[in-house]
DNA sequence: ATTAAAAGGTTAAACGTTTTAATTAACCGC
DNA sequence: GCGGTTAATTAAAACGTTTAACCTTTTAAT
C-alpha cells in the first residue's frame, strides 16, 4: 500500500507532479511521466479512494437500503441498480435491514422499523453517499424514512402519493386490468378472485384494475367473489374452498404462492386445471414456472425497476432542482398452462 | 452537513475537545460537554466517516465479490455475511460480478473473469477495505482471484486443495452419500444418477458420496446408472429416459432442476412417484416445495456459510498470522413426498 | 505555603489526496 | 545575452478527522 508520496520520492518529482500524472491533468514531459508510471508500477500502487473522496467531497456512491435482500424479488432488483450504477461509475453500498427476520412477515412495526432505517440512514450519511435508493415492498415503508434528508433519495418498488418524492414502481392496476380482461377473452364470466388482506395497497390497487375490467365488459362485480388472504400458500388454498361452490371457472390470485394453494385445492377437489378451472397468479416468481401445470402469471420488471430507480437518482443527484418524477412500469402477462378456454356456462 | 469544526466554534471549545466529547476519549467537564453536545445538535452534526477513516487508517469495512447475486444461493449467502458483519459493527461494500450476464451460464473465460475479479479486487483495496470474501460457485473461481493481495481474502461457497487460503463450503460427498444411504434404508437397490457434468467438482464429489454409500451397503456400481447432465431441466429430463428403462426404483439428481426433468419424464411414462419411482433432489431451492409431489432434497445450510465466512475473515483481519482455515458443513437431507419406500424387486 | 498530581483544554501534526498559485526551466527572436 | 513567452514543476493549503504533546488551572497532600 504505497502513497502518492512514495512515487514522488522515488521518482524524485513533487507529490503533485505525480497526481498530475496518474490523473493526467496537467502537462508534463514524456519523460517525467513514465518515470512517475514506472514507479507506481513498482511500487505496485493503489490510489487511496479514501484520500480522494475527502479532498474532493465526492464519493460517486450511492447508498441502497433493502428491506431484506432474500425476499424473492429483492435480488432482481439489486441487480438492476447495480448493473446502472456501474455503467456510470458509481459504486454503492448496500444496507440491508433483514426487517422479516427482525419483525416476522407481517410486521407492524412502525417505531422500530423507523428506527432502523433511521441509523441505516445516518450510517450512509456518514459514508458521504451522494444519493440513497430506499428498496421497499412493505407498502408502509414510505412512513419509515424521515423527511428532511439532505440528499437525493428515491423510493424503488413501492408507491405513495406524497407529490414531494420520486417512486420507481409498477402499474398494479393496469396489470390486474390486463390479466382479467385475458381471463375474460378466454371467456370466462365468473371469476374468483383470492386477494391479498385489505390493508395492502396492492391488492386494493389491483382490485380496482379487476373491476375496471369487468366494468369494460358489461360484466357484474360481486363482492362474494372476492376472498381475502394474506399472501401465503395457506390462505390461497382456503380462499379456493369458498370460491369453488360458487360456480367460478377461473380464478385470479394476487400472487403465486396463493395460486399454489388454489391448485392445490382444486386438485383436491377433483377441478382439473385448467379445463375446468383457470388459474392465474401475480409475481411470475421462480416457482410460478414449476408448478403442475405451469402457472399463467404477472411478470413484474423487477430489473428494469431497479435501473430506472438509479437512473432517477444519478439525474437527481447531478442536477439537483428536484423535479417530481415518478415512473410506472408496465407489467407483462406470462401465459402458460394453468389458463385455458372456458368451455362451461357460467352457473 | 456540518463539521466538528463548526461545533468547536459555536460552542466555544477547540476541535480536539469537540473530538473528545464525541468520542469520549478524554475528560471534559460536564458543563462543557453539554455545551457541545448541544451545539452538536443544533447543526445537526453527521459524522464524516472518510475523514475519519482516513486519519485511523481503518475503514471496519469489508469487501464481497458475488459472481451474480441473482443466483438462487447468492442472496442467503449474502444475508448470513450481512448478519455476522453487522453484529461485530463492520460494514460491507458488495461487488457484483454478473459473471453470468456477461458470459453466459457455463462460461469458460478465465482470462475475462479474471480481469474481472481483478478490477473488482482493487477498488475494493482502494477503498481501503480490509478483507475480502469471495462468494463463488463456479467451481474454476479460484483462478479467479490472483495470489499477492496484501489483505485477508476467505474463499466462500467454493473449495480448491491450495492449502494457503481459507474455504467455506459445504460436504458435497456426505450429503451425497446421506442422500443415497436414505434411499438404500428405504429398501432401494437400484438407483439411478442423473449428475452434473464431469468437468464440475460438485459433480465428483456427489458421485463419490454416491459410490461410498453403496459400497457401504455391499451394492453394486454399475457406470450405466449414472448419466450426465448439464444441471437444467431439460437434461434431467433427458437422462431420465435412458435411466428408466434400466428398472431403477430411484433417481438422485444432483440439483433441483434436473430432479423436475425426472419428475417430468417419469409423469410422462405413468411412473408414478414415489409409488413406483422415488426421485431425489439437491439444493433445496425454492421451487422443490413446489412440485407435485414435493420434492425430497438435499439442503445446503447458505447462511451459515455465509456466516462463518465473515467469522473467519474478521478473525484474520484481528490476527493477521495466518492459520489456514477452511471449515465444511454438513448438509441435511429434507425428506418430502417424492422418495417413499421400495415395493418392487429390483429388475 | 509549597508542590505534586489530576483535570480540563489547546496546538499542531498527521492521514493521502487535489489544486491553486507561485516558481523555475526552457525556448525564441532579436 | 536580454526580455518575453510558454512549458514544466513545485510548495503549500485544504478536505474533516484523531491524537500526541503541551499548557493551565484546580485539587489534594505534605
Amino acid at each position: 500500500m504505497s502513497t502518492i508520496k512514495e512515487i514522488a520520492c522515488r521518482a524524485n518529482v513533487s507529490i503533485a507532479t505525480v497526481s498530475n500524472v496518474l490523473n493526467n491533468t496537467a502537462q508534463v514531459k514524456e519523460e517525467t511521466r513514465v518515470r512517475v508510471q514506472n514507479a507506481a508500477k513498482e511500487l505496485e500502487y493503489t490510489p487511496n479512494i479514501i484520500a480522494k473522496n475527502l479532498k474532493n467531497k465526492k464519493t460517486h456512491t450511492i447508498g441502497v437500503i433493502t428491506e431484506d435482500i432474500t425476499a424473492f424479488n429483492t435480488p432482481a432488483i439489486v441487480d438492476g441498480i447495480d448493473e446502472f450504477r456501474d455503467e456510470n461509475g458509481y459504486h454503492f453500498i448496500l444496507s440491508n435491514l433483514r426487517l422479516v427476520k427482525h419483525f416476522g412477515h407481517d410486521f407492524d412495526h412502525r417505531n422500530e422499523c423507523f428506527n432502523l432505517v433511521n441509523i441505516a440512514i445516518n450510517t450512509l450519511l456518514s459514508k458521504q453517499v451522494e444519493g440513497i435508493i430506499y428498496v421497499g415492498h412493505h407498502y408502509r415503508c414510505i412512513n419509515f424514512v424521515p423527511a428532511g434528508i439532505p440528499i437525493p433519495l428515491v423510493f424503488c418498488y413501492c408507491f405513495s402519493n406524497d407529490p414531494s418524492r420520486p417512486f420507481v414502481y409498477y402499474d398494479d392496476e393496469q396489470a390486474a386490468f390486463d390479466m382479467t380482461e385475458y381471463l375474460i377473452s378466454l371467456g370466462h364470466r365468473k371469476i374468483g378472485v383470492v386477494a391479498g388482506p385489505l390493508n395492502s395497497t396492492h391488492t386494493l390497487n389491483r382490485l380496482r384494475g379487476y373491476e375496471k375490467a369487468l366494468y369494460r365488459n358489461k360484466m357484474l362485480y360481486s363482492p362474494d367473489l372476492i376472498q381475502y388472504g394474506d399472501w401465503d400458500e395457506q390462505s390461497g388454498y382456503e380462499c379456493t374452498a369458498s370460491l369453488l361452490p360458487q360456480g367460478v371457472t377461473a380464478i385470479f390470485a394476487m400472487n403465486d404462492l396463493m395460486a399454489g394453494g388454489t391448485m392445490e385445492k382444486a386438485r383436491e377437489l377433483n377441478y382439473s386445471v385448467p379445463e375446468r378451472l383457470s388459474v392465474a397468479g401475480f409475481d411470475n416468481r421462480e416457482c410460478s414456472s414449476f408448478y403442475t401445470p405451469q402457472l399463467t402469471t404477472v411478470s413484474v420488471p423487477f430489473y428494469e425497476i431497479g435501473r430506472e430507480s438509479v437512473k432517477i437518482l444519478l439525474s437527481l443527484i447531478s442536477n439537483p432542482p428536484y423535479q417530481p418524477k415518478t415512473v410506472k412500469f408496465t407489467c407483462s402477462i406470462v401465459k402458460r398452462e394453468s389458463t385455458g378456454i372456458c368451455f362451461q356456462e357460467s352457473v
